[in-house]
DNA sequence: AGCACGCCGACT
DNA sequence: GTCGGCGTGCTC
């Protein structure tokens, strides 16, 4: 027998199926899907290999024997090797690479952290050990440890080793003696460990209650569940109009049917309310994974998932590789949200995967969003998805009355401080009416900036091409750089001339905070940025602190936009508007539209109509208008047009190709050489294949890391034809030294 | 990516 | 004559 097999650590270039040769002895073990080891190169180094077909005979004139298997504690089955693929064609990775993203991170590894305990029980029948017991007085036994272990056996029937050495005079050489004795024995069971295991209690079963409004969104979703085909649904619903309770009922619905469930969220919302609201309904069947876990930790709910030990996952990205059998929903929260999109390699987008596991399952993916990406809301329009819409909003909860506040107007009327007299006054007004505020700002920091009055140099980050920032602190704060994390203390001269003046420009949560303090001292103000909130717990505090009014602001960044309640938040201030308006990028508009839509939402969950005051140097800008105003379909309608005269997504797939080396010389000509290369195969071998390529230019960050970066960037449509053209691409510069080239196809940012 | 083969220059 | 530079090409 012979099999396929891809190397697991192979170079594109190389990653190919290779065949081998199954001596028998080992074919009992072999399947698809199974780690083998085999011999490679000239060396005939062993290296791990995942077979993925078994065949009578091979095309191959010389094959190698597969040494052995790798490992069997963890394989693909069906549907995963199929994945890996799918991820293969579809984000231009090796099979390997596939492999590593679709198991848990430490999984190829001969000794994956796997935990074993020991579990006693009773060899004999407990009457007979009753009786070993009442006859200890005279020959039996002595010790008091071993009697203390037998009487709690014949109790309990079995118990983990490391309980039993919990009671009071029991140590280990007392259940060895036990087990020499044949009263007891021991097995190994694998330890799951799970870290909200202390959530699972008796699951709470209470039916959900819904409007009608939900019932008719719900009974849409229903009729999908129940139709036995892949389907794909947006739900998509204002802010405030109940969609979590509709995606419950869709999960009720699903495990009535015997099916499973994932669930997608972003990280910042998988906060604990959000977990233990899951965990309390649905009990000890729920696997919460998500980038916090340790490596073990995440191995075992993999292996409880796998084991058939749960059907409903909650999770970020990665947990849509979650080994469910039987998927019967796969749901995506804030599905607009760019979380979803890996940045590391494999580049893959969670939507993708789901609508492919949708697809083998014949499960239903559902979307949801209060401003679904342009992408899906054009596809729920175009009929490729079902469009469920909840435009009311749940327990007559009103719009937040939304002021437009122009920062020219205040410059011009001498305030030069961040914070408006309009957004005071309303400041104010919480203090006396005994409410909390939420302030958004997306930009951390005291200054973004600094120069020279003198020369008019920038202090940039001598490994990146931006402006470090101001952060304030002890010994007269320090200069960071955000990209790659380079610190320096804060100079008090100019390093490129010696001026002694330095002026320090634009303003972070940090100068803001300071503000408040100065301006409004008796509303104590709690700020939440990566500055703050070092670990997740730091960030579950806060927030745990911040419902608990010990803060009355709320100040940070993207962080205090996401999906908690606070009932008691009347007011939500937008520092700057602008901050995410003006970058040259064609998603500006929908991602400046989708945060000011949350976050001027997060103030209409109390019960009196709440306020958002948004200040902006554009105050007629339609972007910021239409978000004021909530008017989702308004702003789909101006942007999808635009998408479509200037030919954007979803009119079109673009594509990046990044190319990067340390070498400035070396990196523009080789640049240049592809653009020459890829103009010639455009012109040429791909001349069937519509596709526009710009560039290269320089990328947005040229420099990063010490790395020169450029880039070029194709508008054409995804398919076989033009994945090849952009393999050839890669196959052929990963044989240019000194660059790399890496491809994103439709990546966020372009 | 490794690793070997192969065809040129500077050494005992 | 031989050791070693890294250009080129292959890996079941």
């Amino acid at each position: 027998m012979f099999v396929k097999v891809y190397i697991s650590d192979a170079p594109y270039a190389i990653d190919n199926a290779f065949d081998y040769e199954c001596p028998s002895e080992l074919l009992p073990k072999v399947a698809p899907g199974v780690f083998v080891k085999v011999p490679f190169g000239m060396a005939n180094k062993l290296r791990i290999g995942i077979v993925t077909s078994l065949h009578e005979s091979s095309e191959s004139e010389k094959t190698k024997p597969v040494h052995s298997v790798a490992f069997d504690h963890f394989c693909l089955d069906e549907e995963m090797l199929g994945l890996c693929f799918f991820m293969k064609q579809f984000t231009l990775c090796t099979f390997g690479e596939a492999v590593r993203t679709v198991l848990p991170p430490g999984a190829m590894t001969e000794l994956p952290n796997i935990r074993y305990r020991k579990v006693y029980a009773l060899a004999v029948t407990p009457e007979e050990a009753e009786e070993v017991l009442c006859a200890s007085g005279r020959k039996g036994i002595r010790s008091e440890g071993q009697r203390q272990a037998l009487s709690y056996l014949i109790r309990t029937g079995s118990a983990d080793a490391s309980l039993l050495c919990e009671l009071p005079s029991v140590d280990s050489t007392h259940l060895a003696t036990l087990k020499k004795r044949g009263l007891v024995d021991f097995t190994t069971e694998e330890e799951y460990r799970n870290p909200y295991s202390q959530y699972a209690t008796v699951p709470d079963k209470t039916p959900i209650v819904l409007s009608s409004a939900q019932e008719r969104a719900f009974s849409q979703i229903e009729e999908k569940l129940t139709s036995a085909k892949p389907e794909a649904v947006l739900l998509y619903g204002v802010t405030g109009s109940g969609k979590t309770q509709v995606m419950m009922r869709a999960i009720d619905r699903t495990l009535e049917m015997g099916k499973t469930v994932i669930m997608l969220v972003p990280e910042i919302a998988l906060t604990p309310q959000t977990v233990q609201i899951f965990c309390r309904r649905y009990g000890a069947r729920v696997a919460v994974i998500h980038s916090s876990l340790s490596q073990g930790e995440r191995c075992d709910a993999y292996r409880r998932i796998r084991d058939g030990m749960v059907d409903l996952v909650i999770g970020t990205r990665s947990a849509i590789f979650a080994p469910l059998r039987n998927l019967g929903l796969i749901i995506i929260d804030e599905e607009h949200e760019h979380t979803y999109k890996s940045e590391s390699d494999p580049k893959y987008h969670a939507r993708d995967i789901a609508s492919y596991r949708a697809g083998k399952n014949n499960a239903t993916m559902l979307l949801a969003s209060a401003t679904p990406s342009i992408e899906s809301f054009y596809k729920a329009q175009s009929g490729k998805y079902t469009l469920v819409a909840l435009r009311e909003r749940y327990g007559g909860f009103s719009l937040p009355e939304a002021k437009i506040v122009d920062m020219r107007e205040e410059l011009r009327m001498g305030n030069t401080s961040p914070i408006s007299q309009t957004l005071l006054d309303a400041l104010e007004n919480v203090y006396e009416e005994d409410e909390q505020a939420i302030l958004f700002l997306n930009r951390r920091g005291f200054h973004s900036q600094i120069s020279c009055k003198s020369c008019g140099d920038v202090i940039t980050c001598p490994h990146c091409s931006v402006s470090l920032t101001y952060h304030s602190g002890a010994d007269g704060g320090t200069l960071l750089c955000h990209l790659c994390g380079f610190r320096d203390r804060t100079p008090r001269t100019c390093p490129s001339c010696g001026g002694e003046h330095l002026s320090f420009l634009g303003f972070g949560t940090q100068r803001v905070e300071s503000e408040l303090i100065k301006y409004v001292p008796d509303l104590p103000v709690m700020r939440m940025d990566a500055d703050t909130t070092g670990q997740k717990l730091a960030y579950d505090r806060m927030l745990d602190d911040f419902r608990a009014q010990k803060a009355r602001i709320l100040l940070g960044t993207q962080m205090v936009t996401k999906g908690h309640d606070f009932p008691r938040v009347t007011l939500v201030g937008v520092v700057l508007a602008d901050t995410s308006l003006y970058v040259s990028d064609f998603r500006a508009s929908e991602r400046t539209f989708s945060l000011l839509t949350q976050v001027i939402g997060r103030a209409g969950r109390a019960k009196e109509g709440g306020v958002a005051v948004i200040q902006t140097y554009s105050p007629k800008n339609e972007v910021i208008r239409l978000a004021c105003l909530q008017d989702y379909d308004r702003f789909y309608e101006g942007e999808i047009a635009m998408r479509k005269s200037l030919t954007y997504p979803p009119f079109c797939d673009m594509v990046t190709l990044t190319l990067t080396g340390s070498d400035e010389p070396t990196l523009l000509k080789e640049s240049n050489g592809l653009s020459q290369f890829a103009a010639k195969k455009m012109a040429e071998e791909y001349s069937d294949v519509p596709m526009i390529a710009f560039g290269p230019f320089e990328a947005q960050v040229y420099k990063l890391n010490e790395k020169y970066r450029m880039r070029m960037v194709i508008k054409c449509k995804l398919n076989a034809r033009s994945r090849a053209f952009f393999h050839e691409l890669l196959v052929e510069y990963s044989k240019h030294k000194g660059v790399t080239l890496a491809i994103d196809l439709n990546p966020l940012t372009v």
